[in-house]
DNA sequence: GTTTTAGTACTCGGATAGGCCGTGTCCGAGTGCATCTGG
DNA sequence: CCAGATGCACTCGGACACGGCCTATCCGAGTACTAAAAC
């Protein structure tokens, strides 16, 4: 089990779209060339973040992408979501429904699914608990010379 | 991000090895044959489980898997782990490391891969927080004739 | 009858191919800006 | 000098190849049982 590395590239990238600011439109070439990133790939999850209505898309001259919500209203959930597809991790195949252990009778909801649900649940809620904002918040505490440099760096 | 499917199979295999009592060996072919999957294929998951010591494995005739632990005390975080590995989903490339957003003197810790690590915490403590003895109790409840049924077809 | 011994069938275990999804790349449609031209 | 038209450069957006991991399979090493043979 291993998550795409897109969901790094996508929230770093809002991150840096919400010091950078919403009057600003950033091309994906320019969000790519901060982290040296293949810029054509990192557009790919840039157009999933706009599909969920996470950032803004303007095509043309002095288009590109801006934060579409506040970053307080943006979890971490959401970008994940946009990039990885709303689908849990375990997909129970129900195999206890085929072969000479199957039991017609038997309607009970599968009880690994369940406990599986159960665990994937809590880690959504721990990602939905988290905003864009507090992680702004978090990286401007320990770190405060880089929503300067950032906005500096992409309005220039 | 998907899992495993053999995940679910290692599971419900655990299950069924449980019902069956650990002073039965049962061969991959049989447990495979129970849910009509691939035998070969369980047989590596098998192998899996057992290197993290959560069946015993006994070559030759009359040979096969048993559990090596009492149910209460295999976890499904345990059974997880051994055939997922035990890397969390996300993996911090550390890509704000990188290109003209890089900036040497920053040593804080990534708050991207802290707030994830956070979830994946979460989801390993719900994990960790239910036993095989937990999902067999669940199932007893729910459909009491499961365990008899598989102890019979297990053993003769 | 008992012991030894060879054979055999069955098991796990790791090494070996195929298929699907994530990764990476490319080119076309659309848009706003700058420039040029005519009045 | 000003308005309109034209071309252009830049952007996103979706369609097209490549690679790695999961899936699936096969065969070999080892073991316990069986049966036969010798004593």
């Amino acid at each position: 089990m291993r998550m795409s590395e897109g969901v790094e590239w996508a929230v770093h990238c809002c991150l840096n779209l919400a010091w950078t600011g919403a009057e600003h439109a950033v091309s994906a070439a320019r969000l790519a060339a901060y982290y040296e990133l293949p810029s054509a790939y990192l557009n790919k999850q840039l157009q999933a973040l706009a599909r969920d209505g996470i950032v803004a898309s303007t095509p043309g001259p002095r288009g590109g992408f801006r934060l579409a919500r506040a970053p307080e209203s943006i979890t971490l959930l959401d970008v994940v979501t946009a990039i990885e597809g709303p689908r849990p991790a375990f997909r129970c195949a129900e195999i206890r429904r085929r072969g000479p252990g199957a039991d017609p009778a038997d309607e009970t909801r599968c009880a690994v699914d369940q406990a599986m649900g159960q665990a994937d649940l809590a880690w959504r809620r721990e990602l939905a608990g988290r905003t864009l904002g507090d992680v702004m918040a978090g990286v401007e505490r320990t770190a405060p010379a880089v929503p300067e440099r950032v906005h500096r760096w992409f309005t220039t």
